[in-house]
RNA sequence: GGCGCCAUCGUCUAGUGGCUAGGACACCAGGUUUUCAUCCUGGGAACAGGGGUUCAAUUCCCCUUGGCGCUACCA
């Protein structure tokens, strides 16, 4: 059964980066029909970041990604694990890598190491100094485990390290990029065990990914330069080594990795700035994934029909802002009124347009519709109709005039529209019929259209661009319209 | 510096040993329109460079260049 997992470090919100990676994983373990793991990688104990576990798995919830194992949230807010292989935060299963490192150090594929930070460090500028790669070399690796074991005992501080083989190479098969190798003796003999007792991410990883049945292992290209050291951890383990698939990274404009100093990469931004959950899934997945032909448009459940590592690119992708955008502003256009409402509710609130004590939802379904088709972003969408909650608007005078008309003939033509809606039925009041029985009138009067509907929409609106006069006046209603139209045609 | 990964329009990408190298976003022009948005029509825009292999390379191989990643008792 395949199963994969997601193993984010809790140190801050969900990257946008992170979520396409526990997106593709998720992804290929629906699609495989098996299962998707979610483990927490605390082991750095200065970079935690207090509530970011909360934050990451509520971001994967708004995102629509469901954890099968590993962390969740309960009903009443707490984190709670669930499944046979936990626990699934690292930092709770330090027993379990002592008890593995034994193994290790009993089998000599690893080894105390005792050297000093000042060694070190020195050691590494030697090494640059005279262009050589920076790695350790192996000062403490002959030492025997009697004697090392004793030393540890009397207290002094070690790490343990990895002994790494010195000739041969490593080869796996990546997923996305095919065949992948590296020589033994280019790796270096990595930490394992810190002298805090924690161990670091490349111990952890391999023994929890073999505890956990991993299956796939699916990560970010960063890794792939590491991973040789895994698979030669899984061989001194005489376990099996899992399927490795490396994404590419995503990168900025500048092509840079995308990173907190360009602001907009954590998937509560774009939620906030309001970007639908649909259509940011469907504009991930499509950076660096594609179907095969010439379909854009999928939802969570075609993704999770279609996905496949053999349609994943392997060179690095932009994050394009202006396709987002493209995407959300389809994905609001598609939506029916009703749950625009209820995706917009939180923004109208939030603005202060709207009292959560009292939601007049008939009105804003009504409302929504005016920019339904023109808003990019929720917020857009909000913003833009605030014009329609005002108690009077303000108007520049001369953006009542149409550029083809003058000061007199407006305000004219805004009172005999005042006339004529006077007689208009309430049961007749809304854009279409409205429409129709306006533009019989403006052919009768013989009146050129736009001086009679660009004021009238600016009157509405009081702005430059804003949605239709009927369709604005519809939302309105006839009270409101008229008033507007007179207080607008008394300021010419 | 060492090691590794990557390379098709500005961007996301399709594609094949032989095609007018396709689509989408963005952009430009025209049309529809009271404004904006929409919509319609059209347009410009790419195989990084150099060697091979081959009857034929954008496609396969090598080199160069460029970009990126790793090179921590961070993940």
């Amino acid at each position: 059964m395949t199963r994969t997992r997601f193993a984010p470090s809790p140190t801050g919100f969900l990257h946008i980066g992170s979520l396409r990676t526990a997106l593709f994983a998720y992804l290929f373990a629906r699609h495989e029909k098996g299962k998707f793991i979610l483990r927490i990688e605390d082991t750095d104990r200065n970079r935690l970041v207090e509530g970011s576990i909360d934050q990451i798995i509520r971001s994967l919830e708004w995102g629509g990604i469901q954890i099968d194992e590993g962390i969740e949230i309960n009903k009443d807010g707490n984190l709670v694990q669930k499944g046979e292989c936990g626990p699934y935060i690292q930092s709770e299963r330090l027993k379990i890598y002592q008890e593995y490192i034994q193994i290790l150090l009993e089998s000599d594929n690893a080894y105390y190491c005792f050297c000093i930070r000042e060694r070190l460090d020195h050691l590494r500028k030697t090494q640059e100094a005279n262009k050589q790669a920076t790695r350790y070399d192996g000062h403490c690796r002959s030492l025997s485990l009697k004697e090392t074991k004793k030393r540890v005992a009397h207290g002094e501080p070690a790490v343990i390290r990895l002994k790494m083989p010195t000739e041969g190479t490593i080869n796996f098969v990546d997923m996305v990029r095919g065949e992948v190798s590296f020589e033994n003796k280019q790796i270096d003999d990595q930490i394992l065990i810190k002298s805090d007792g924690f161990p670091t991410y490349h111990f952890a990883v391999v023994v929890d990914d073999h505890l956990m049945k991993i299956t796939h292992v699916i990560r970010g290209e960063e890794w792939i330069s590491s991973t040789p050291k895994h698979i030669a951890l899984y061989q001194a383990f005489g376990w099996n080594v899992p399927f490795f698939a490396h994404l590419s990274l995503l990168v900025n404009e500048q092509r840079q990795k995308l990173s907190k100093r360009h602001g907009d990469i954590s998937l509560e931004d774009f939620k906030e700035k309001g970007y639908l959950v649909e259509a940011l899934i469907n504009f991930i997945s499509f950076l660096g994934w594609n179907p095969g032909d010439e379909r854009e448009m999928f939802t969570l459940k075609e993704l999770e029909k279609e996905f496949t590592f053999k349609k994943v690119s392997k060179a690095p992708a932009v994050f394009n802002r202006e396709k987002l955008n493209w995407y959300n502003k389809q994905y609001i256009i598609a939506m029916n009124p009703e749950e625009l409402v209820d995706n917009a509710l939180p923004f109208f609130i939030q603005h202060g347009l709207v009292n959560p004590e009292s939601i007049e939802r008939d009105f804003l379904v009504r409302a929504v519709q005016l920019e339904q088709g023109r808003a990019v972003t929720l917020v857009d969408l909000v913003e833009a109709l605030g014009f329609l909650f005002a108690s009077s608007l303000i108007i520049e005078p001369e953006l009542l005039v149409w550029k083809k008309s003058t000061r007199d003939d407006a305000k004219e033509k805004l009172n005999q529209v005042v006339i004529f809606f006077q007689t208009i039925k309430e049961g007749e009041w809304n854009k279409v019929k409205l429409k129709e029985k306006t533009m019989v009138w403006i052919q009768e009067n013989d009146f050129c259209i736009g001086n009679v509907l660009w004021p009238v929409r600016v009157a509405l609106s009081g702005q430059k661009n804003s949605p239709g006069p009927f369709e604005i006046a519809g939302v309105l209603g006839k009270d409101k319209t008229i008033v507007r139209i007179r207080s607008a045609a008394s300021l010419l």
